[in-house]
DNA sequence: GTCTATAAATCGATAGAC
DNA sequence: GTCTATCGATTTATAGAC
């Protein structure tokens, strides 16, 4: 078990009005529209306190630098990104489980594509300020859903397939529909391509897993 | 059929020597490293010329720009790209036709991740230079190959699945182990994903597909 | 808390000597 | 062709008035 990474930990959570909450919310939903356009080092200052309706100065009242609205905005990202990993439930029917992930991962494509975009950015680049929790969070997470996996396919109620690299299939189907959006939209000649990435990834998971 | 995107045209290729055409690979070899890691924005004239073994200005005496090393990358790297799209031979045994191309595009990602990354960085911050040939070239070629698979699938041959949402699924299948290479060696404990990876695509098309 | 003004650093690009 | 020096613009962050 990997501790809990000291990084992209919450700092001292200072007591805030309500006003100074809102502020700060709306700072950070600025700054993932920025951030997940043109990166850390693409976005400017200038165009979040813009976004949010503020002056420079103010916005940093609020955060002292830059890097810590990016690294708020990580560390909530992480949360949300993992959620529906922790929601396979060991109990249920194997096949069903994993097409309800990749269902609600489809969705969070098509609802917080800014959110993905954020990340994608980050990885792509090295994930220099999200690696700890790659190495932390998420690979204890991913090793305690590969005995998962291994024990349905030992059931024989799921296909044999590696648990790790069915995981990345997943991730990178679904996530591409956000990241990859200009390109997906590019060659359907700008159709709304949801519809037709849930039927398609439904199929292809169903028959990768059933047994 | 769109026309030959009008951006990114090879610019006047003015007579050179067999030294300035090293130097100017030279400098496009670093500039694919360095671009490849950090962005357009992120990178940085000082990192290139230095990855490059130059100075700055001595850099921009063969390049006019950042944006021309830029856009020189690109170019390049579109024929790269979709020059395995065109290898599918619509004369071949479906099946296998679309697993070779998996497998060539999977062996690009271990190949040439850095291209891979460029790409990446370019399509997920919105593609502002390369657009134009998104939805010319691309998509031309794109709708070439549906309806191949079209005939294939009309034929019995292949799997009924929807031609576009298949070739994304090679696409971000492929290319996710060199764009999110951090997170999959993160999770994997740095072990090398390829060996794993190129069993577990070939199982999954092998089951998508098979009619 | 919010603003204007500005400091300090970085970066793309040019000037000009050799 | 290559270099040092530097310009001019951008950008993060701070000072200080209100």
């Amino acid at each position: 078990m990997t501790e809990k990474s000291a990084f992209l930990q919450e700092g001292d959570t200072a007591p805030q009005t309500r006003i100074q909450r809102a502020k700060r919310q709306q700072i950070l939903e600025a700054g993932l529209t920025v951030f997940s356009e043109a990166g850390f080092r693409g976005a400017t200052l200038d165009r979040i306190a813009s976004e949010a309706g503020l002056s420079k100065p103010n916005l940093l009242y609020y955060y002292p630098s830059k890097e810590a609205i990016y690294e708020a905005l990580l560390r909530d990202l992480l949360e949300t990104w993992l959620d529906p990993l922790q929601a396979i439930d060991s109990n249920g029917e194997p096949v069903e489980e994993i097409l309800a992930y990749v269902r609600r991962k489809l969705q969070m494509s098509r609802d917080f594509p800014r959110e993905s975009r954020l990340f994608a950015n980050e990885i792509v680049q090295g994930a220099p300020r999200i690696m700890p929790a790659l190495e932390g969070e998420l690979r204890d997470l991913v090793d305690t859903l590969a005995t998962v996996i291994k024990g349905w396919i030992a059931a024989g109620r799921l296909a044999p397939v590696d648990p790790r690299h069915l995981l990345f299939s997943v991730w990178s189907l679904t996530q591409h529909y956000a990241d990859f959006d200009v390109q997906v939209r590019a060659v359907l000649n700008d159709d709304d391509p949801f519809p037709g990435a849930e039927t398609h990834l439904d199929l292809l998971f169903r028959r990768l897993l059933t047994p």
